[in-house]
DNA sequence: GTTTAGGCTTGG
């Protein structure tokens, strides 16, 4: 018979250089495990604990499930054998045997360890240890408390925002650029910038109604985020992080050639590079952010899809807006660039 | 037995 490892926990104020430790702590700024120069993905991590020492770990890890699935700052990370490496101040990198489980920081959750190792310690002590973290979180206040990510009724022009959100379509647009058409079954105050990709194109359904379209964010992702989209299947739930909602005017010619109508639209970038957390992550469907967003979606139907012949891209207004005019600019691949073909108002 | 990165945006 063996015997329960018994692991003890050392506070991030008493961090000897070159030791190897297990810590607990908040976290308070995180990246998405991205693609590293070398060999493996590589997240980022700052966390804090009671002893209000700030530290920043750096996780080095081949398998993207060996990665500490954090979802919002407050969440808790309890990291099994991290060094201490002097650098600028002190920073935690993962060593050999690492294994990393979190939690939900919201006080009287259910303190749920979210890993994906079959096998992980965690004992009574563990509970107590992520309650007074998350105890000891809520009482400071400076600390970026968990907020909750901006619903698309919520949305302002030029803001960076975390979406958390349902992936129902993409497409590729280009090689550094993909686009995810997505919902949280609000509705954006805003037009959002419509981008219509050829059906055979698009994995997912390829049209909706237009009482569902009105609802739908389009996404254009990036670059280092091209590749992290590929794998995303529709139907999967999302958070969507420093996500930039761009206001933009498209001027279109009008019908008589002296006319040319403007038309504001709210686009969504999800820049390339990993500045301030930007990346993507897939939300399990039992996570309770994605309970909620199944209560706003569920209520909405679905229709049959429309025949959507043509590549293009456009905007539509707000249907509320009487004088509404429906801009349709038709892009084409034209020597694998997409370019401008047919610009009408209809 | 240890390369990678070492937060800090802005465009498409």
């Amino acid at each position: 018979m063996s015997i329960a490892p018994k692991y003890t926990y050392v506070k991030l104020g008493n961090l000897k250089a070159g030791s190897v430790i297990n810590v607990y702590g908040v976290v308070v700024f995180f990246k998405q495990p991205f693609k590293s120069r070398g060999t493996d993905f590589c997240s980022t991590l700052k966390i804090i604990d009671q002893s209000n020492q700030k530290i920043g770990c750096t996780i080095f890890c081949e398998k993207l499930e060996d990665h500490p699935k954090v979802f919002q700052n407050g969440d808790i990370v309890r990291m099994h054998r991290v060094k201490v490496q002097p650098c600028k101040s002190i920073m935690l990198v993962n060593t050999f045997g690492f294994s990393v489980v979190t939690f939900d920081g919201v006080v009287g959750t259910a303190v749920e360890p979210r890993t994906s190792s079959r096998s992980f310690h965690f004992d009574q002590d563990d509970r107590r240890m992520v309650e007074e973290l998350r105890t000891w979180a809520a009482s400071q206040a400076v600390l970026p408390t968990v907020t909750a990510t901006v619903p698309l009724s919520a949305v302002q022009p030029k803001v960076y925002f975390d979406l958390t959100c349902q992936l129902l379509a993409k497409a590729p647009i280009d090689t550094t650029c993909t686009l995810l058409r997505v919902w949280d079954g609000t509705r954006c105050p805003h037009t959002l910038l419509k981008v219509i990709v050829e059906p055979h194109i698009t994995e997912g359904q390829a049209s909706f109604s237009k009482e569902r379209e009105n609802l739908i964010a389009n996404v254009l992702v990036y670059d280092n985020h091209v590749e992290v989209a590929r794998q995303l299947k529709p139907g999967v739930f999302l958070r969507i992080y420093n996500l930039r909602a761009i206001p933009g005017s498209t001027k279109v010619p009008g019908l008589t050639s002296s006319q040319s109508e403007e038309v504001d639209h709210l686009a969504f970038h999800l820049h390339g590079g990993t500045s301030y957390g930007r990346g993507i992550r897939v939300l399990p469907d039992n996570s309770p952010d994605v309970q909620e967003l199944k209560r706003y979606s569920g209520r909405l139907k679905t229709n049959a899809p429309a025949d959507l012949p043509f590549l293009g891209y456009g905007s539509v207004p707000d249907s509320a807006d009487p004088h509404a005019v429906i801009l349709v600019l038709v892009y084409s691949f034209v020597n694998n660039k997409l370019s401008l073909i047919l610009p009408k108002a209809i």
